[in-house]
DNA sequence: TCTAAATATTACTCACCAGTAACTTGCATC
DNA sequence: GATGCAAGTTACTGGTGAGTAATATTTAGA
């Protein structure tokens, strides 16, 4: 965190403008890290921006001299939820490979992605929160990444890596799938993000029949 | 809807006290049906129960006439559809047949429940929205539908007929491809919810790789 | 040293909503 | 027909939480 420092140099208490510019960005990040928590654990309308202040040992006006109003605050952390899922699509779908190695690729991250705090708020946010302007905006970016999960399945059925299924309701069966631990992990747990994600994908490329 | 009538019988403006009763049944009825489909639509927190009153053109103290609390006016709603899921568990653990054949039973009634209205209350309901005791009976009674679901897919392992996969891990798996159409689908769209229980119970059964 | 901007606070306003009190009307039974 | 219960109403209370105004304090830089 600290860069170098010349020689015999004694840190000073004043700041540069870098700095001061840096230590802004970090305590917007640090309310928006709060925030993010507190509306995973108790949802973003029984969350109130007191709460979340008091958790960061501040006051309310203090996260609105960082950020415009609620609804801004749970934009920003799904929209970086949803970055991090279209970064993952992006890379995935630029990648060599069949289909199905390509759809197994995305699938894993997605899953374990699942298990950031951004993430899980995407799952968890309704549209009902937001604002009709945010939501159409939520529901937009989240079509983007649904259409680059439909375009590996269709992919891979058409060079037969994947089984001839329906590319729309198997997007949905594994988004769901995938989804779900957003709702119920426990970073404390015992089983790790990574064995997790594993366990899933296999179950969901290999299916629950035996395999002959 | 209406009795058989004696011969020649005009139709008494008269209740008798059964008539009152199922009557007051009835209107209770309604008020939880229109308070659950506004509670999936705009969430628990941001629906007023003026709002559900408006929508059946009475005022907010006639569900207090009706049911305690708003509180109990959820309670009643996730019950209702957890009462749904658990017959549904009980009638399939009850049935005959190899793991597999009731599993696939089991997934097919639950999907296709997910698709109700009470049922997707179940889902969309989260704990924080519930006081402390309502939380508890609440998973409670949803642990309980989880080891129904764990129990079909051990069996089903111990016979053979389905792989040899891990029963936690394949029980979280298949709720959440199960729950999500909860989430999703439009009663107005185009597949019935016959057809998506069909479809997505096929697809967690023989997974995505292409049969050899 | 003086000024302006950035950072933070206390102390409010305003709206919304759960829940209640007190009252009205109508039905049913004695 | 008197009495009492059931079903509703209007009009309120009280609490909570989003967002703002006014103000204090520090720091950067002229």
């Amino acid at each position: 965190m600290t860069a170098a420092l010349p020689d015999n140099h004694v840190p000073s208490p004043f700041r540069t403008r870098e700095q001061r510019s840096a230590e802004r960005a970090e305590k917007r990040e640090a309310v928006l890290r709060a925030a993010v928590r507190m509306f995973n654990a108790r949802g973003f309308h029984a969350t109130s921006l007191d709460d979340v202040a008091a958790s960061l040992g501040i006051s309310k006006p203090t996260i609105y001299h960082y950020l415009g109003n609620k609804e801004q605050v749970l934009i920003e952390c799904v929209t970086r939820g949803l970055e991090l899922l279209s970064v993952a699509a992006e890379e995935v779908r630029a990648a060599p490979g069949d289909g199905l190695t390509r759809l197994r690729a995305f699938l894993h991250r997605y899953a374990r992605l699942m298990m950031d705090d951004y993430c899980r708020c995407v799952v968890r946010t309704g549209d009902e929160s937001l604002s009709p302007e945010g939501a159409a905006l939520f529901r937009a970016r989240k079509r983007g990444i649904d259409q680059s999960l439909r375009a590996l399945i269709a992919d891979g059925v058409a060079d037969g890596s994947i089984a001839p299924v329906d590319v729309r309701m198997a997007a949905f069966m594994l988004a769901g799938a995938l989804n779900w631990p957003g709702r119920w992990h426990d970073p404390a747990g015992p089983m790790s993000p990574e064995a997790i994600a594993d366990a899933l994908v296999d179950l969901l490329i290999r299916g629950l029949a035996p395999r002959a």
